[in-house]
DNA sequence: GCATTTAGTTTGTCCTGACAATAGGATGAT
DNA sequence: ATCATCCTATTGTCAGGACAAACTAAATGC
């Protein structure tokens, strides 16, 4: 639909120029100016009007694919995926998914230790026999409601810990600030039933519903830094993801 | 480690050459050739070692990256990541799993109609008021065993449906020979408790544990092929995916 | 001995150019 | 009218080069 989608490219900024052009995009796509099953100009087209080379505007539109954002065919074109999707899955904590929805999380600290790591946690976070972990538990709230029972583990090299931050940051804000960054991250989604010590923290029954999450990052030395289990009410969360076939 | 990993590449190969590449050093880390924590040479070397230009090389290396198997780092090099680390989620059904785990799958078709979809299917698939649907629900048994419980709603103008095809074939197979390229999906896990309905069917007991899992599904048009909600036993499946961090 | 600078290595970004493969419509023959 | 063929538009792949930025480690100065 040649909509000339009037980007600004900042070439003095320290923002890649491809990293400028998916950020235009997606805000055009977000905003409701470029429309769902829409199509755009083709590349090289696209690129001469932004002054950039087709590598670039390329590289742009690759990031947008591979984010479920538009739909490109070969000999066709290259099309503004029909609404519905939303953001893929990112590495993000719990803390900072609910810090951006604007709710107020707060955080008790039920436990706190400093401890020699047993065989599961040395197998999950690749210690030697002896190493020390941080062991913590955390009751997550939301505007004073109670939301997720997190479990977590963290190594004791990288950064020092003690329990009263642990209740006014988040573990990965705390941890970042340690220098830690992360690069990946497995994690497994299953369900189960609140038990009896779950189900009062949660302020809800036994036999209830729970989503469960384990989770390992790693840090970009490639270190297990962090392993954790996490129980959610199920009526108040889930896992949202989307897919993208390569 | 000047690991020269020896691969065969083959420029008569339809298989484009970056991939190529992303399959051999897959399978070097794999087989346990490469040794997760070890260090790859840089990407000038094993450009010219294999005889490809560096942006080639790099793009190969930006998969693995992406798929979680190698972490890279500006002045430093590029690493192969610790273990621990499965396949990414990708968009694949689970017959498709089922079937790469080399379990015998089997489906019971439930129930199969034609009807008018109702408004929240046609707001899932983005449909006109009055268009109608193929609606069905099946079982699926490994090894004679009850996995999961399925319902699903499909456009009806793309491919001709009967019952019969699908207790012997995967919806998504079934799809893809109807000519359907499947380019993203988006889908929310959760958990529920069993009702009296789904617990008979998955041979467990009321109020015990489910994963939830909906999904819808894009194909290669921007059309909104397929939407449906599924059900498994907690103890027998969750969903297990690989974050990057970007 | 310690901090600072400097040099070297490696990945990150960006460019120009070229050809191949595919889809879809236009064209032409039957 | 229908079918096969050609043409064009568009994305997919690949090459080679250049410079920037970040990190490491060695050399330097105090």
């Amino acid at each position: 639909m040649a909509n000339s989608l009037n980007l600004n490219i900042d070439r003095s900024s320290p923002v890649p120029l491809y990293h400028q052009v998916v950020q235009g995009i997606e805000a055009a796509i977000r905003s409701g100016n470029l429309e769902p099953g829409s199509k755009l100009e083709n590349e090289i087209d696209l690129a001469a009007a932004l002054n950039l080379s087709r590598p670039t505007m390329r590289k742009a539109m690759d990031e947008l694919v591979r984010a479920g954002l538009l739909v490109r065919k070969r000999g066709v074109g290259t099309q503004v995926v029909s609404s519905q999707v939303r953001r893929p899955l990112e590495l993000s904590s719990l803390y900072d998914d609910l810090v951006a929805r604007g709710g107020k999380p707060t955080t008790d600290v039920l436990t706190f230790s400093h401890v020699d790591a047993d065989a599961a946690t040395r197998e999950k976070l690749a210690l030697h026999p002896g190493a020390k972990v941080y062991h913590f538990t955390r009751l997550r709230k939301v505007d004073g409601k109670p939301l997720a029972l997190m479990e977590n583990w963290v190594r004791d090299d990288i950064v020092e810990f003690d329990g009263a931050a642990l209740a006014t940051a988040g573990l990965y804000g705390i941890l970042r600030n340690g220098g830690v960054n992360f690069r990946l991250a497995t994690q497994r989604v299953g369900a189960m039933i609140a038990n009896d010590y779950q189900a009062p923290l949660l302020d809800t029954t036994p036999g209830a519903a729970l989503v469960t999450m384990e989770r390992t990052a790693v840090d970009d030395t490639g270190r297990l830094v962090e392993t954790g289990h996490h129980v959610y009410r199920a009526d108040n969360y889930s896992f949202e993801m989307t897919l993208v076939q390569r």
